[in-house]
RNA sequence: GCCGAAGUGGCGGAAUUGGCAGACGCGGCGGACUCAAAAUCCGCAGGGGUUCAGAGCCCCGUGAGGGUUCAACUCCCUCCUUCGGCACCA
């Protein structure tokens, strides 16, 4: 048998092996508890798997290693975000079709991942740009629409002129695009929505039922952004005569009275209709130019507060107050109503505002019930002041006596509003999934008939985006032209295609049954898998893959499709692995680094045993040359020792008293062990597999025989069970070295029987909370007796005979504190 | 500005959740093997003091300052720094 530690042939010979015997399928309705665990699959980009993938694959695959030997019936399935821009531009540049660019990336990608060693069920492999997969987001956007869920609407649009292709909401990073960090601009366009907002409610509330990170909670719950207030209805007059309704949404109604004006935004439907003759030159300039605005410079809150007046008038509904009405750039048009009340005493933007313009300012609210000289808006709740019937009340109170005197003199009504607004879900490019719907002169929108799905991509189209806000399908004629599906008249087809989170707002679904081409999934597979127990992956998707998901989740538990409305239980984030320069891994900065040349030199175990070891799972780490060196250094000694005990196990058998102490250490290391993986320790995990190996290593130096007892080969496989989710290929090959038959990773996982804690203990001895001496005595003694032990030892004795005890303090198996006077 | 997370040796990081701070690893130093180096193995190591030297003993020490407690990296208050998210949301 061979010495050396041959990791290649090794790899090799298990990866064959596991393949070869199905080894990691998982099997539909198995008598067995189910886990299903999954990772944020992912975009087969050019430049394959970098170890930064490593960080979530490898340790989802440690768990679902383990969770098999726990007896679990585990799903651990992968599959590729195939649809995107990065491919589409790199097919137009370099003149090859996506399809082909995304068939091989897929390759290598597939390559790499088994070079890893991970534990997937590959039969479960899914593309979501395949047409097989397609089909089935495309029979998902006629679900919501048949839901009244998608509609299409003609507005402006945030529009990145880089990608060519309008965004949605959460696809804007600081006024920029997610992809290209290109600034985006408006455009007025014909867009596909998804109405994610009518879900707002049920995907605020049902944050609390999941066991996610706090920190993504809170970011869609802040994304989502729920206001409780009053949406009060001003009444204005045109020059004519006629009157309109200015709604405004406030959360301080307790401030009505301190109303001195009032401010739309430039989009407001009423702000051009509200100017008066001799303002209207100056107002349409202002409103164009407010218009043609980059929504970076818009959003930024540096930016000086401008606004005009129209020449109208509103009156305040409390007061009959006649108020003058402004168009500002700080109101938002798409929030609330599109306008403000101003409150100038009370809101510091409306302060600062009122104070460039010269508008009165009116306090209201007051600490103490005073009027005071205000340099600032004063924002607190207080007292109400110069509020007629109102006034003295406290805000809180006001609140509510303000709520019902509005909604019974129906002035206005209680509403809870939303900062999310609804999803668009159209993009101008070619390789997406297509919307299925058809244009028709007399129809109108016709959805494309289920049994005619899927709308297949065309092969060959010259993809290359325009600016007009078409997109490249629109070229090809032969896909545009078709008849009306009701009254077969000719008809166009829709050109736009899915949003890329479209696709992976349900793939987690497919995976249960990837190959159904009656249904995107059966139900019955879908009870018995999920939800997803385990769902790994980075926080940069807090609110756009993992709201979307959600929202799909209850759509189609609305719907009756699924008996669950929340799709995955337990949240991980992964942290990110830097370069070696403390930057982002990135093919620009040349910092990166493949997997598959840490195999080549280290083998796929220390690769995984690294990825583990380099701190915690969910914080950022650096790549370390020499961390790595350490773990390899261990994966060697492990070799050394255990191939070596296996030789001279076979010489003869020894019985020796060290036995004991073997087994003690095993009983503890399984439990520490286990507890460190089921909570997902995995850096302090290998900790613990290096001090023990340091224990038998130390045990071998000092006895040699040592490996030749029973104690030490039990010890051995309790070891290799246990590095078996770790180092997979390593602990298969020490376990057949051991003349096992079956494969390790078919062993059940050890249990600790608490030997261990049988043992003797160490009481520390603190005079004046300060560790002065230990002791070694027998487990649950009893206070008398270690206070005797303790004041028979020499150093407690000087020390005490210093002072008189005030107390003793006795915490048993851990310590004694002596508190003297001095 | 608001919300969230985090500050521990030269470095990455441990600490059963209030009970021996610095596990494990990297780097470093000393030694063994070697003609030599690499690899490997053994040992030392938070800072300071005391001591001829070692053992020993003492003091200080988890971002800063205060507090609770017999006992604080851990709990409470104030502040500082770093990172992430949101940001004219009325």
């Amino acid at each position: 048998m061979e010495k050396e530690y041959n990791y290649s042939e090794i790899q090799k010979k298990w990866q064959k092996y596991w393949e070869e015997n199905n080894f990691y399928r998982a099997e539909d309705f198995s008598e067995k508890p189910k886990y299903y665990i999954m990772v944020m699959y992912p975009y087969p980009s050019g430049s394959g798997l970098h170890v930064g993938h490593c960080r979530n694959y490898i340790p989802a695959d440690v768990v679902a290693r383990y969770k098999r030997m726990k007896g679990f019936n585990v799903l651990n399935p992968i599959g590729y975000d195939a649809f995107g821009l990065p491919t589409e531009n790199y097919a137009i540049e370099k003149g090859i079709p996506p399809q082909e660019i995304t068939k091989k990336n897929i390759e290598i990608f597939r390559q790499q991942l088994k070079n890893l060693g991970i534990s997937y069920d590959w039969t479960r492999e899914i593309n979501t740009s395949s047409p097989e997969y397609y089909k089935w987001t495309e029979w998902f956007f006629l679900l919501l629409y048949k839901r009244g869920l998608a509609y299409k609407d003609y507005s402006a649009q945030w529009w990145c002129p880089h990608c060519k292709t309008v965004l949605a909401n959460e696809q804007l990073i600081n006024g920029k695009c997610w992809r290209c960090d290109t600034p985006v601009v408006k455009k007025r366009l014909a867009e596909w929505f998804f109405k994610i907002t009518e879900y707002a409610d049920a995907l605020e509330k049902d944050l609390e039922t999941i066991d996610w990170p706090e920190k993504i909670k809170s970011m869609q719950k802040n994304w989502i952004g729920k206001s409780k207030g009053t949406e009060i209805n001003f009444k204005a007059a045109t020059a004519d005569g006629t009157e309109y309704d200015i709604p405004v949404f406030t959360t301080r109604i307790d401030t009505i009275f301190g109303v001195t004006f009032l401010v739309v935004a430039p989009e407001h439907s009423l702000a051009k209709t509200l100017t008066t003759e001799e303002n209207r030159e100056k107002v349409l300039e202002y409103i164009k130019k407010a218009e043609s605005e980059k929504e970076i410079d818009r959003l930024s809150t540096e930016k000086e507060k401008t606004g005009i007046f129209t020449g109208s008038y509103a009156m305040n509904p409390l007061n009959n107050e006649k108020v003058p009405i402004l168009v500002g750039d700080y109101v938002v048009g798409t929030y609330g109503t599109g306008a403000v009340m101003s409150v100038p005493a009370h809101d510091q933007r409306d302060f600062v505002f009122a104070k460039k313009y010269k508008l009165p300012i009116r306090q209201v609210i007051s600490p103490d019930g005073k009027e005071h000289e205000l340099t600032e808006a004063y924002t607190e709740d207080g007292i109400l002041i110069n509020s007629g019937a109102f006034s003295t009340l406290k805000s809180n109170e006001a609140r509510e006596k303000l709520a019902t005197h509005i909604e019974k003199n129906h002035l206005g009504k209680s509403v809870t509003r939303s900062h999310i607004r609804d999803w668009l879900i159209s993009r101008q490019r070619y390789w997406g999934a297509p919307i299925p719907v058809i244009h028709c002169e007399k129809h109108g929108i016709v959805p494309v008939p289920e049994e005619n799905l899927p709308v297949l991509l065309p092969d060959e189209v010259d993809f290359t985006p325009r600016n007009t806000g078409e997109s490249p399908l629109a070229n090809d004629l032969d896909f545009v032209n078709t008849t009306c599906p009701i009254c077969g008249g000719p008809a166009k087809r829709e050109t736009d295609t899915q949003d890329g989170f479209a696709c992976s707002s349900w793939y987690y679904l497919r995976y249960v049954d990837p190959h159904n081409d009656k249904a995107p999934f059966d139900r019955k597979k879908s009870d018995y898998w999920l939800p997803v127990d385990l769902y790994i992956g980075g926080a940069e998707h807090a609110v756009m893959h993992l709201l979307y998901s959600r929202f799909y989740a209850k759509v189609m538990y609305d719907a009756g499709l699924i008996g669950f409305n929340e799709p995955f239980k337990k949240l991980l984030n992964q942290g990110m692995i830097l370069g070696i320069d403390h930057q982002k891994m990135s093919k620009s900065k040349g910092n990166v680094v493949n997997p598959d040349d840490v195999i080549k030199q280290y083998g796929a175990d220390t690769l995984r045993m690294y990825i583990l070891f380099m701190g915690p799972f969910d914080q950022d780490a650096i790549w370390s040359v020499e961390t790595i060196n350490g773990t390899h250094r261990f994966i060697k000694k492990l070799w050394t020792l255990f191939t070596s005990a296996i030789e001279e196990k076979k010489t003869e058998k020894v019985t020796l008293r060290k036995e004991k102490e073997i087994n003690v250490i095993q009983d503890k290391m399984i439990q520490k062990i286990t507890d460190q993986l089921e909570n997902y320790k995995f850096n302090t995990t290998i900790s613990s597999f290096m001090e023990w190996l340091n224990f038998l290593n130390k045990s071998a130096r000092e006895i040699p025989d040592i490996i030749k007892t029973d104690a030490f080969t039990e010890t051995m496989e309790t070891f290799i069970k246990m590095l078996a989710p770790i180092a997979p290929h390593m602990a298969d090959e020490l376990w057949s070295r051991l003349d096992h038959k079956e494969s390790v990773h078919l062993e059940q996982w050890p249990q600790a029987t608490g030997i261990y804690k049988e043992e003797k203990v160490s009481i520390v001895l603190e005079v004046n909370g300060k560790v002065r001496d230990t002791i070694e005595i027998g487990k649950d003694t009893d206070e008398q007796t270690v206070k005797e032990i303790a004041s028979n030892r020499e150093k407690i004795k000087k020390m005490t005979s210093e002072g008189t005890i005030l107390k003793i303090i006795y915490v048993k198996n851990k310590l004694l504190n002596i508190v003297l006077k001095k």
